[in-house]
DNA sequence: TTAAGATAGTTGTATCATCGAACCAATTGG
DNA sequence: CCAATTGGTTCGATGATACAACTATCTTAA
């Protein structure tokens, strides 16, 4: 093992890490609901940062899913159908919405956060104690590492 | 097992950080070729898997992507279409298939690799160096501990 | 030896996740 | 007041996948 070295395998090695990383996370899956709902992985994302701070515009939530608008339009759209958010008008701005879950929304919102909570703690109990810190401190190093470099899957 | 019990605010960081990765590497774009060929993902992990080792049946490229045997089968197809690949018979069983690169799939996955390896030395690069180490081995147990669990995205 | 599985692949159907372009309606900055 | 910008919607694609049903082939066990 070398130690702090720019050895030239290090990308190399991060790289198949990542992509090991990746599918082991299973991204591609399309996804098999995350709670007791039937609700897709995007559902469940918009939601949950929904409950986190409401009376989000459809541009903010896009920039915190980092999704298209269009895609966002349409995963509001999902979730207005269900019953779980409604787009209210904004009284600064009558071009834009804001958005507000609905108590059954929050309701789901509170299962979907129940659920990974658990998911996460299984998951977490699978990683040796004294691992953990050094784990989330590296996904935290790696996170900023890509966002700072204009990343794009592979 | 208990004295692994993991702290609720740590699966809680965990979660959280997880997300953000996920979302920082864009699992959710659909792609935008990463070599200068235009080429799925998905087309760019078999063809690389394929250069890797040759030979392989679709079955078993199946295990290696994570893959269900019909999306593979489909993958291949397309592969087959560009001329990347042949399906050639197994003499030793009529029911599988020997996936074999093409020149042209051999040197498309060159370039996929060489993209690759240029994107993911940028990455490394904006990973401090007495952080390297600790990513790496970080991301090894991450993986582990998803294996380990029946793990589902979300 | 042969019939009941098990396996390898293919095809049909469906869903999810996304993007970009073209549009429209407010808003804002000169 | 008009041009540019911004927030959203709709349309049309594509990619990534799964599961179920089906065919052909192989294996095994009575």
């Amino acid at each position: 093992m070398s130690k702090n070295r720019a050895s030239p395998n290090t990308a190399l090695e991060l790289q198949e890490r990542m992509i090991a990383f990746i599918r082991a996370y299973g991204f591609q899956q399309p996804e098999q609901t995350p709670c007791g709902q039937p609700i897709s992985v995007s559902e469940a994302h918009a939601i949950t940062e929904l409950s986190r701070e409401t009376g989000l515009t459809q541009q903010e939530l896009s920039t915190q899913l980092r999704l298209e608008k269009s895609t966002t339009s349409r995963l509001v759209g999902l979730l207005e159908a269900r019953g779980w958010l409604e787009r209210q008008a904004n009284p600064h701005d009558a071009r834009s919405v804001r958005l507000v879950l609905t108590k059954a929304g929050l309701q789901s919102a509170q299962q979907v956060i129940q659920a990974r909570r658990e998911k996460f703690n299984l998951l977490l109990e699978r990683i040796p104690k004294q691992e953990r810190r050094a784990v989330l401190s590296a996904l935290e190093t790696l996170t900023e590492a890509l966002y700072e470099t204009e990343h794009q899957p592979a």
